[in-house]
DNA sequence: TTGAAAGCGCTAACAT
DNA sequence: ATGTTAGCGCTTTCAA
């Protein structure tokens, strides 16, 4: 093991597109070309091939931060929760986790622990990092946020029933619409447990948005 | 409420630092300057309350991703775990979540239900979304990771403890000096419970390296 | 078949 | 007291 290297190799420096391209000597354009699969480009298999093995090589990841920034998509949603070690809540995150890193996706998760400060701030900073939607859980959210927002309460109050109804085709509408944006066409629901008090008009909720947007559930 | 907004406000263009400028006829730097309270800068009060009402006015969000690619730093850590749903790890992951929202840190979280295949594509795409350090919680991790990586072993597996000691004060020393490199000095550890097979060896380890490091508990 | 240029939104040096 | 430049790492025209 020649070199010196820290034992967390933090010393590494990160091998990028240009440091890639500047290896091969090409440019890092072709590089991202090839390595996204680009239709419409011409680049002889043999060119291919050998940016494919050097990227293997080299153990490239591209920045996703960078992609982010110049594709206007981070792929990234907000959670917010009052606690994490909820039983139930977490039942609902696991479902919510494995639809979205099947679909590439990640989030972030914010316990605010019914802090109402915190139940203002984080949808702020969930924004600015880039959240492309949020996921509410059991959070009462204040005021409009200018992205889609699904709410799933968990503990529905009796009081202002009338407002939930409405909630309830908003989050439909906001959370499947999302989806249907990004170019979903078939959607699972998880429907809640029969006992919930809002399984059944979320439910219909569901159904009712779905229909209007021809979707498949 | 004039003009035509869709009821998610999704039409609205974002308010960069660049719009913001032209609307105040300043620099977009000038703007960063001030509202990231650059020291050294001399400019007028007038000035910078102008340009911290216009911020307020418009709503200003700094965007997360323009800012860590520019300053390398994501302000993010990855979390591994096996399920979501499960109580052991939950406490775990909220004590982890609790401090890393103060100190404006947040995290993915990515479970992998002990599927080998997503247990080594998952640190990958952790650290390609740019992760600064990963928590793994009852997992085992294959190979050195180029980030530090802290292990909380949940079950502990009876065979491979002399593996066990030395992981604990490898992720001890991991996790401490990558604190220490972001400048904290003040670290909490939650010990933990005195069930849990490994917690004594674990807060030995942690006591050492930051006696080493010259940290208070 | 490949490269050059521009720019996503931000900030740190270096001018003015 | 403020502006200009450059560039983080990437992708997308558009040129060669």
């Amino acid at each position: 093991m020649g070199k010196k290297k820290t034992s967390t190799d933090s010393s590494a420096e990160p091998v990028t597109l240009k440091v890639l391209a500047a290896h091969l000597k090409l440019d890092p354009a072709t590089v991202s070309v090839v390595l996204n699969n680009v239709p419409g480009r011409s680049i002889p298999e043999a060119t291919r091939e050998r940016i494919r093995s050097a990227a293997q090589k080299f153990n490239y990841q591209p920045s996703f931060v960078a992609r982010s920034l110049r594709n206007r998509r981070t792929m990234t949603i907000g959670i917010l929760v009052p606690v994490l070690a909820d039983g139930y809540h977490a039942e609902v995150m696991t479902g919510i986790g494995d639809r979205l890193l099947e679909e590439n996706y990640f989030y972030f998760i914010a316990h605010h622990r019914h802090r109402a400060d915190l139940i203002e701030q984080y949808p702020r900073m969930l924004i600015s990092r880039g959240a492309e939607g949020l996921i509410a859980i059991d959070t009462e959210l204040v005021g409009k946020l200018p992205l889609p927002v699904v709410a799933i309460a968990g503990h529905q109050r009796v009081t202002g029933v009338t407002n939930v109804v409405l909630d309830h085709h908003r989050a439909a509408e906001l959370s499947l619409r999302h989806l249907y944006d990004l170019g979903h066409r078939t959607i699972a629901y998880m429907r809640g447990q029969p006992y919930s008090s809002d399984s059944d008009v979320r439910w219909r909720g569901i159904v009712q948005v779905a229909k209007d947007l021809g979707l498949s559930i």
